[in-house]
DNA sequence: ATTATCTATAGATCTATAGATAATGC
DNA sequence: ATTATCTATAGATCTATAGATAATGC
């Protein structure tokens, strides 16, 4: 998320650093309540920056939440990236996938709870992971792997079933998440056309280890 | 959702109009923006209610937003219920609830746009369609039709498709409704544990007609 | 007599901006 | 000299309530 020595002079450098003070702000606020009623005037104290500063930066508290979901979902991203970066079987990358977001939600809360307030409007977003889940699923399709129809549509279940899961995992905090990812990565690759043993023994497979 | 003559003297009607008036209004900002942000005094003039009425009937806004959730989601559930009471088999059930959603997505625009900004936070709750999405899900699992582990997590993946298939059809307005919600009814028919092939069938089967 | 609605308003809060201050580049 | 931040504030808006008005029950 930070780099350590981002670009630019040390003028940039003060800039980047308030704009990021603002937005790590509204992620706080996005994940603690996800009530963006919440007044600028707050939001800036809790970022620790002068009140007049946010306008040196955004044009509505819309905009610095965009932003905040934005910066959110990058990261989630390069997260997710990072971990499945060895898989090729597009089944395993399903798997991998959903078990992976599922433990975010430990790992991670802030950016899960976010995605669990504002993924919906995220599932088809060109940015965000949907052109890269899309391009699994048809190089599922083109090697036999899967049997889809409508890949937009096979898209949809994935990323719903997974906001889902984020919130089962918040509505019933007795279950185990694991166990239920486990599940419910079973079920979408059986969905997808993987045999049901098969779909079985692979969401149960080790994780890559988590950074 | 209005009887014509609801119960209670004339001063209980006038009071119940004018909560319904308030709560349409709620539902009404809930389908168009979803933001919430909207001052009590904006929807006191969009009920047509005088501006103190509101603490009348509500203590905040929130409590407003809430109530109005409940009541759309009470009229789907409503809805649905009057179209499925013919059907026995979980499978024509599972199919059917979500065709005849996202159908209700042109002929119930107010209440679809409302489960697609708050749904997700009802997927679960034992007030909505859980309750009864569950039993259903269980007399297909003791009938043989489906193969479930965890009836929660299917659950979670139905009640997240929906969501996702109603997103759909509204970042991508181009494609046919109809058709991607037969796709997801087949696929889900499948994860269940019904044959590809039946599934299918049953998935293009006609509704039972709209009311 | 009782109850709900409506109007008016006091006080609080919020937004957007103007002007002063501080930090950096050249 | 330039740029961003910070402080202070004017004006707008919003909330919650008090008191007046209208409708109904008995």
């Amino acid at each position: 998320m930070t780099t350590s020595a981002p670009p630019g002079n040390r003028f940039e450098r003060r800039r980047a650093a308030t704009r990021q003070a603002l937005v790590r702000a509204a992620r706080q606020i996005l994940a603690e309540s996800g009530d963006t009623s919440v007044s600028i005037q707050a939001i800036a104290e809790r970022a620790d920056v002068g009140f007049g500063s946010f306008y040196n930066h955004f044009e509505s508290k819309a905009d610095l939440f965009d932003a905040a979901v934005t910066d959110a979902l990058a990261e989630y991203g390069e997260a997710v990236d990072g971990h499945l970066s060895g898989l090729e079987d597009p089944a395993e990358l399903v798997s991998a996938g959903v078990r992976l977001s599922a433990g975010m939600a430990e790992s991670h809360p802030e950016i899960m709870e976010i995605l669990r307030h504002r993924g919906l409007g995220q599932i088809h977003s060109a940015r965000g992971l949907a052109p890269w889940a899309l391009r699994d699923l048809e190089r599922g399709v083109t090697s036999g792997r899967f049997v889809v129809d409508a890949p937009a549509v096979a898209l949809s279940v994935l990323g719903g079933s997974l906001l889902g899961l984020l919130q089962l995992g918040c509505s019933r905090p007795d279950i185990d998440r694991d166990e239920a990812a486990q599940n419910m990565a079973e079920m979408l690759l059986h969905m997808l056309g993987v045999p049901r043993d098969e779909a079985r023994d692979i969401a149960r497979r080790p994780l890559p280890d988590i950074r």
